[in-house]
DNA sequence: AATGTATATCGTATATTTACGATAAACAAT
DNA sequence: ATTGTTTATCGTAAATATACGATATACATT
């Protein structure tokens, strides 16, 4: 895209922008919702449910960490990853300043 | 990217993605935050605030309409957008929904 | 030590996004 | 009718995202 101008808004904008694009991909819709939903959260129960490969699975799991809405946790040879309730309450918290209005149309 | 397979997951999810993906870029925050604060809201006066080029704006604001966030009404030769209140609702209580939960680790 | 299991990373191909100048379209005013 | 103003669209270049097979890594078990 020529040369993004992404850093030239303020933090707070880049931060929510962010965190909606780690949002913006339905598999990653869809692992919020199974690790909201099952009490166990491994990576391979994950795979199991979505219709993509392995690697897939680990590059969108990779980018919920990098947002900090999931967070993993190794278990042996396994990983065990869980919503990361702070965050996510955070971002609830600005989407929801960012939704509350009138409306002048 | 080889063959996308969004399409392979449940409809609410691909909605609640589409709509994360129109909010994952800071200028479209920064716009949705201008509309709720300014009671005019003439393009033009979108990209005085912002720093792009007319034709990006436009490009953004394009993105916002084509999820129904924002909607334009043409005002002779300018166009006043505003945030569309029911959309933005519907898409906040799916948020909510994605956000409220106990969280295993 | 060798093997098996679980997950991440690398390399790579293709699709999509971002950005802008140039131009078009739509209307207002002279 | 011509000109100016406002916004959208086109064309295009560069950046980023998506997807997967292959491979690496890390640990457990035999």
């Amino acid at each position: 895209m020529a040369v993004s101008k992404k850093n030239e808004f303020a933090g707070e904008d880049i931060w929510l922008a962010d965190v909606a694009k780690a949002l913006s991909h339905p598999a990653r819709i869809r692992i919020l919702k199974i690790l909201n939903d099952m009490s166990s959260c491994m990576v391979g129960n994950i795979v199991d449910r979505l219709p993509l490969a392995q690697a897939t699975v680990s590059q969108h799991l990779k980018e919920l960490k990098r947002v900090g809405l999931i967070e993993g946790e190794i278990d042996g040879p396994k990983i065990c990853y869980c919503v990361n309730n702070k965050n996510l309450l955070k971002a609830k918290k600005a989407l929801d300043k960012l939704f509350v209005n009138i409306g002048c149309c």
